[in-house]
Parts: structure tokens; C-alpha cells; sequence
DNA sequence: AGATAATTCTGCACACCGTACAGAGAGCGC
DNA sequence: GCGCTCTCTGTACGGTGTGCAGAATTATCT
């Protein structure tokens, strides 16, 4: 995708910035945020610390290029497959790019302390700017939808991430990606702990334990999603 | 509203509490989230830095005093205002704790961090059942929106504090909470630095460009608010 | 009353962090 | 060949959270 550039004078680089990226994923799905380090990196793929600064000029840098890849990984092609529902696509790919998200939990902190500015970012807001026009919405509301839909995005992945993972609770910030994130059973054990309240702290919580639960599932993502695009759809979407 | 305590063995403690909070918010007003060391605050209220550990036992438990102190501030009692319309109060609330929020945002990427989880985010939820309970929604639906509505606002907050500051581009994580955040402005630089863009790098944005420079905006957020409560109160609103 | 135990706070220490700086060696253009 | 530029190493600085030992203070028990 980038040029490699020109020949420069200099020893040839032992690694390519993508070796560094794979190496700062690798550290993040081990030990989530905290675990990456400039030291940390460098010794997971067998450099010295400072040598990572010929690849990236600061760490912040480093962290961009990791939240922009991992965006990069977005399945945008389904936003403008033709001859799906534009809402279909629309769903389809908040559903996805939420399960690539989760799928890397210790690259989201860094999602939201860097932004959503690089260019693949920019990529997905094309993306769905496309599939919003194809519903039918002035660019103008496509835009201000398709920046409903992001932050609710990550709203709804930043506080997944947030919740304490029960399984090792000494805060190292990782957490399993295989069968320690079952969602129903997750949202069974919140629903569990939230009957459990005093009886008086929170009656209205308790009273719908169910559903409360369950706010980091899917389905509640979903939901989300549906009632926001209903909003979008009506016909009072024109009141600004 | 907390008990004092029976009165325990020891010498009696310097400050309180509250005395650390305020001047962890005095912190991270100042300088951002990364102002908020344990020895910066040590020293800002006179201590060393291991005294604070008397007080809190982690720095992470700080933080989430931090967090649910601000979060006490929210105008719940808006929420729950009988004689106005829910809607209305649910709006104002949002609102409210949105500017709440933005008014001290070194805090944000913190409570991004800690979650929603101390008792005043419960207190916040229990309001937004309240609320939302008036419009008509049983249980589980007033719960799944208040989710939404907690979801769209934190994604929300988050990427408004993730955009850099223009003033001070340092990095150094903190911002004017005064004249420098002029939305307009703002809007404004963020629209003209997007028609700037190479003409074919995201053709739609640019048409937008005027709805995507103003995404940090409080028009933008009441926008996907108005759509996120036209969605839940449509009658498409049970199908999970 | 005095002894005991609990608590606050100090000082030192450790391991880790991002990164500035100086210098060695490698590879290109002249 | 020379010289420039780049990669990478080593050392170092100031910062971080926090563990541990000890002095001082106070409430409780005998």
C-alpha cells in the first residue's frame, strides 16, 4: 500500500514498522494497554529500547499507528455492497467493526485516548457516509448519523472494556479473548450480583436486573443500533 | 452523607478526603489526566507521596473517586422533575452532564477508564429509569435506552476530548476550559481544514464538510440525542 | 496509671516508564 | 576513495506507582 521509498544511505533495517505493529498487538492481547512499552516492544521483537525511535518518533506515534491498522482491518467492503439493504450493511458493519474492536480489548483505551483521526478512519466514515446516502439521507444528516453511530460505537466498546474481567482481578488490564468473554454468561453473573443490591439503593435497576445485565452483550448493542437508525429513518429527522 | 466513623486509635489525619479530591481536580484542570501523579498530588496538598495511601488505597481507587465524585455533580434532579415533560428531562440532563463533563475534561479519559461503576453512576441510572419509565417504556426498554443514551454520551465526551488542542499542540493533554473551547471556532477551523483535504481522498466528507467539522459540537450531540429517543419511542421499539 | 494496639505519616528503595544524547557501524552517492 | 546519512547500542535523567521499615500519635484495655 506505501511506497517503500527511495534508497537511503544507512544500514539496511533489520525489521519493517509492520514486524513492530504485529509485535504491539501480540503485547496487547497478552496484557492489555499497560503492557505496551517502548522497552517492552523492543524486547519482543529483539532490539533495544531506543531503536524502536528510528521506526516511530514517540511512543503516542507508535500508539496511532497501531489504533489506525487495527481500524484499517474494518470491514468497510460490506458498506458499499451493492444489492444489500443499506441498512443491512449499516448493521452488519457496526456489528463487525464492534467484534474486531473487542476481539483486541487492550487497543481500545488507546482507540479512545488517540482518536478516531488517521486515515483509515477516515476510510470507515466514507464508508458509511456511502451507505447512509444510499438511505436516502442529505449528506449533511448522513454525516451527523454516521457520527451518532461511531460514538455509540465506542461508547458501547469503551465501557465493555472498562468492566473488571472476574477472572484475574489483580487490574493487569488484559483480559482472555476466547471462552473468558462469554457474553450470556457475563451478563448472568451481573444479573446476578444486581439482585444481590440492598434492597433499597437502586429499585429501579434491580427491577430490570435482566436487562441491565446484559448491557455489554450484543444484543444490547443491537438494539442500540436499531433504535438510533429508527431516529435517523423517521420522518422528524430534519428538525435541525 | 457519609458516616464519620467511630473514632479510631491512630494520630488524627491532616485532611480529608475531600481535601485529596479537590485537589486532584484542581490537577487534572490544570494539566490534563497526566497531571494527576501521586506525588504531584502529594505534594500540591503538602504530603509525601505515601501518605496518599492512607487515604486511598490504590491510585487507581483515586481515580475512582475522582470519577464518582464528578459524576455526583450531574443534575440528576432534573431527571426526576415532575410537571415537564420527560423528554425534556431527559434532554436537559444529558445535556447537563455532558457540559459537566467537558467542563473538566482532563477527567474523562480517567472515568473512560474506570467505568461507570461507583454509586453515583447508579444514581445517574436510576434517574435515566426514572425518566424514561415517564415516556412509557417498560422496564427492560427504559433500561436498554438508558444504556444507549449512556453510551452516545461517553463516546461522545471521549472523542471531544481526544481532538488536540490547537493552542498548546504539546501533547501535553490539557485545555483551555474557557475561550479556548469555542465551539464555533472550533467547528469552523475543523470545516476549513477539511475542504483542504486532497480532492480525492474522501470525496464525501468534504461535501459534508460542514457536518463533519462540527461533530464535536453541543448541536451535533442533542442531534443523535433527539434521533436516539425518536428511535425508542417509535412503535418498532420490541422486537428483542 | 500504664501497656498495647492501631493508625498516620516519613524516608528509602525498587522496578519500570518515555526519551534525550553520544557514538559505533553499515551502506549509499560522489 | 571520501563523506553523508541512517540504524542501532549504551548510558543517563527525571518521572511513575508502590512496598517496606520505622517514628510519632492516639484510643482502648488492664
Amino acid at each position: 500500500m506505501d511506497a517503500p521509498g527511495p534508497p537511503r544511505p544507512g544500514p539496511r533495517r533489520t525489521l519493517t514498522e509492520q514486524d513492530l505493529l504485529d509485535a504491539a498487538f501480540r503485547l496487547l492481547d497478552r496484557g492489555g494497554p499497560r503492557a505496551l512499552s517502548v522497552r517492552a516492544l523492543a524486547s519482543e521483537v529483539g532490539l533495544t529500547p531506543n531503536a524502536v525511535y528510528t521506526y516511530f518518533p514517540t511512543k503516542d506515534a507508535l500508539v496511532a499507528a497501531v489504533t489506525d491498522t487495527l481500524l484499517g482491518r474494518a470491514p468497510v467492503a460490506v458498506l458499499t455492497d451493492a444489492g444489500r439493504p443499506w441498512r443491512d450493511r449499516v448493521i452488519a458493519f457496526a456489528l463487525g467493526l464492534r467484534s474486531l474492536l473487542l476481539d483486541h480489548p487492550g487497543t481500545v483505551p488507546l482507540l479512545l485516548a488517540s482518536g478516531f483521526r488517521g486515515p483509515h478512519a477516515l476510510a470507515v466514515g466514507e464508508g458509511l457516509l456511502a451507505a447512509l446516502g444510499d438511505g436516502g439521507l442529505v449528506p449533511d444528516d448522513a454525516a451527523r448519523a454516521s457520527y451518532a453511530l461511531t460514538t455509540h460505537l465506542l461508547g458501547t466498546v469503551a465501557l465493555d472494556v472498562a468492566e473488571p474481567d472476574p477472572a484475574e482481578p489483580d487490574g493487569t488490564g488484559s483480559r482472555g479473548t476466547g471462552a473468558a468473554r462469554d457474553e450470556e454468561a457475563r451478563a448472568a453473573r451481573r444479573t446476578r450480583e444486581l439482585r444481590a443490591l440492598p434492597a433499597d439503593a437502586a429499585p429501579r435497576t434491580v427491577a430490570a436486573a435482566a436487562a441491565v445485565g446484559a448491557y455489554n452483550t450484543t444484543t444490547q448493542y443491537r438494539w442500540g443500533l436499531e433504535r438510533l437508525l429508527d431516529g435517523v429513518c423517521g420522518d422528524a429527522a430534519s428538525d435541525s
